[in-house]
DNA sequence: GCCCATCCCAAACGGGTGTTTGGGCGCGTG
DNA sequence: CACGCGCCCAAACACCCGTTTGGGATGGGC
């Protein structure tokens, strides 16, 4: 039931994610977390120092994946249309390779203390601005229209890429990559029939 | 402090829904609520049959509102296009409309009773279903490019004005009107610059 | 053989949970 | 005036929470 190569808490890492995706952080205790690795609540305080240390430390790995996958793309030299095609790629990649931890990642880092909560802000700020950017440098370029509003740009396409992680299954008839392309399709031709 | 107009049962759905959005429902406990309200923890219970009912009070009244809002345009006689701007234009005027409701609504609906829970994921499948038919439609009209797959253009949809409830703060610069309008321009016309 | 470290259990600790109970105050109606 | 009813408080109830404690088993290193 839980694979013995990990390390143990390695393993209570991935019940807290799967735990706290399904219920919430706070509707899951530590008995049933336990419960989940066949052991009694208060054994995991040998291998963790509290509750809140799985929230941060499963909040804190979801964001690392997301700055790897996507930062790396600011240096590569690729036209717009196709860095942002490439950026949603990524986004889409990382929620369905990390399906619970994303969910966690989304629902649960208001209930963050406010060190670790500003941690959270910070890095939405950071993903903003890659977005923004993304898109203000690709109106100069004349890959995208100018009347575009950077701000709200970003919030259409961080809009798809996130809510991903509320329909999403994988093992589903469509792989992340498919599912990336489409939106990018639409949202870059868009919906309307050509006149 | 609170509106003495309405009756204490609404005052104490209002604060609720304040709370739930802020903190999360299992988060917040009767006593904090009661405190929002100057009374002690058990007084509700002179007005509420207990912390469910609430919860679910919420999340009926926020799901009927957004019937209300877009059902109705099922049996209007508009071009697809437009139809579609409208539905976009609506379901943003109501989550700006109810900040704390809908973000009570998208955010906590898993905690309910299996009943209630039942009755959401149905709800969610009637608003799917509705912005498919929609996109279903428009495609023999002409409107919409005939390649989009109906379900994967509802997606899209839905999160641009689900995630709104994320970020759309009132009073800001944009109304929900222009929000949506936004939106619906980028996804009919498409971000690509003319050839 | 001994020891130490690792891992776990059983039990307890203090405190918070949703909810119930019994009583009291005040106001509008008979 | 007396009654009842709506509204609230203070206290208690049983239970669950995250966490700590002390001790027992196991297994590898000296």
């Amino acid at each position: 039931m839980t694979d013995p190569l990990k390390s143990r808490r390695e393993q209570i890492l991935d019940s807290a994610s799967v735990l706290f995706s399904e219920r919430g952080y706070h509707a899951t205790s530590m008995r049933d977390l336990a419960g989940e690795l066949g052991m009694q609540g208060g054994s995991l305080y040998a291998h963790i120092s509290g509750k809140e240390e799985l929230l941060v430390e499963i909040v804190n790995r979801a964001s690392r994946q997301f700055d790897e996958a996507l930062f790396p793309l600011r240096d590569m030299n690729l036209p717009p249309e196709e860095k942002l095609r490439e950026a949603m790629r990524r986004h889409v990649q990382v929620v369905a390779d990390n399906m619970e931890s994303a969910t966690v990642f989304f629902h649960e880092w208001k209930h963050l203390s406010p060190a670790a909560y500003g941690h959270v802000t910070g890095w939405r700020d950071s993903i903003d601005a890659f977005y923004r950017e993304l898109i203000a440098q690709g109106v100069p370029a004349g890959a995208f229209r100018p009347e575009l509003d950077a701000k709200m740009t970003a919030y259409l396409v961080l809009s798809a890429v996130n809510w991903a992680y509320t329909w999403y299954r994988p093992g589903g008839s469509l792989g992340p990559r498919e599912v990336a392309d489409t939106f990018a399709d639409m949202l870059l031709r868009g919906l309307r029939a050509e006149a």
